[in-house]
DNA sequence: GTTGTTCACATACGAGCCGTATGCGTATTG
DNA sequence: CAATACGCATACGGCTCGTATGTGAACAAC
């Protein structure tokens, strides 16, 4: 059975990340302070300290349940898509219009990094990034891919897409931007591809 | 004749800088205070909040000074190329190894964009990008590379070359990490030639 | 069932940092 | 030489964070 200070320490848990998440989101991690969050949450730092260790303790955890829905939406786009290799593309895609949310944008690409050091070393390994290097690492041994490096091909993918998406939210008519930055990305992509076709 | 008031204030900016340069890249940007930067600098706040307006002021210029010195690397760089096609990548690749600076990585990679928001709206940015535009555009009008977006291509390869520098900062072993990076962004930068090898 | 223990969380306190308001002294102006 | 402007220092209050300590409910032992 699970003890029922456990199911409540859960509870309580989950209240914090909402809060955290939505504080994080909108003011930054910087300007939001744990005070408003706990209280925001019906608690106070007490229980902050106690479950995440302190103010980058929260974030990590928000960062892990964002990253863990990201890796969930990536998975479901790449099923749908006709092959493998277009599967890559819209998972490339995918990021893009999932980088283009102001959650996802602040927490993940900006204040994220800032605080918690570079994405590739965080605990869980940055699962979304890690998604992609194996879907390289399997094209490249079904030989559609050069056989080059997965990650260096993975973190260079992810950091056009990430760009691409910065660019679109900051643009004056994100609409007429967005096709011009997908097809540019579906070009250098093919970089990728084994020659001919 | 400048007056002595004028170039007393540059001095006291200069020692602002240097001091506050020096303390964002060895603690970042949240860690440093303003009171340790301004002692380091033989001054107090007064002259900080009097010439910058505030922190966020202050690391608006440091991030200016380096913008203005990578600029002038990545000319430089471009202009010792063979080809405007290998200026190209050569840009790139010199983005690369200035992002593997902890200076340049921990200001202009991280706290920059976290504190002052989107890099593409930094003024010499702005300059970077739009030469590396132009240099598409005519590589695209030669008939070198594929009729893509111009813009949309520049801001993708230098978000990939971006990404690039991250991971091999926070490598293990950042030399062995660092060829597999170029090769790879060399083979994605292939994508946009208009005939394949 | 009662008694003792654990532990999740609250409360209290101190220190540091930031922004503004104010004061001071020197360069500049007429 | 008197008056003003201004660059910078000083003083103060508020906010935020981290730690140290308190407390009451859930669990365990008998």
């Amino acid at each position: 059975m699970a003890t029922k200070r456990a199911q409540m320490m859960e509870e309580t848990r989950a209240k914090l990340i909402r809060a955290a998440r939505e504080a994080f989101a909108t003011k930054g991690y910087a300007a939001a302070s744990m005070d408003d969050i706990t209280a925001d949450a019906g608690l106070t730092r007490g229980a902050l300290y106690h479950n995440f260790g302190g103010k980058k303790g929260l974030l990590q955890a928000v960062v892990d349940q964002i990253d863990a829905e990201m890796v969930t939406r990536l998975i479901a786009a790449q099923e749908r898509a006709p092959s493998p290799w277009e599967g890559l593309l819209t998972e490339g895609v995918t990021y893009i219009e999932m980088a283009l949310e102001p959650e996802v944008q602040r927490i993940m690409l900006l204040d994220g990094p800032a605080v918690l050091g570079d994405p590739s070393q965080w605990p869980n390994q940055n699962a979304c990034l890690l998604r992609t290097t194996q879907t390289i690492q399997a094209l490249i041994d079904e030989g559609t891919v050069k056989p080059v490096d997965a990650e260096a091909a993975a973190r260079l993918i992810n950091g056009a897409a990430l760009n691409a998406a910065l660019w679109i939210a900051a643009a004056d008519e994100p609409r007429v931007v967005l096709p011009k930055a997908v097809e540019a990305f579906r070009q250098l992509a093919a970089g990728l591809l084994q020659t001919e076709r």
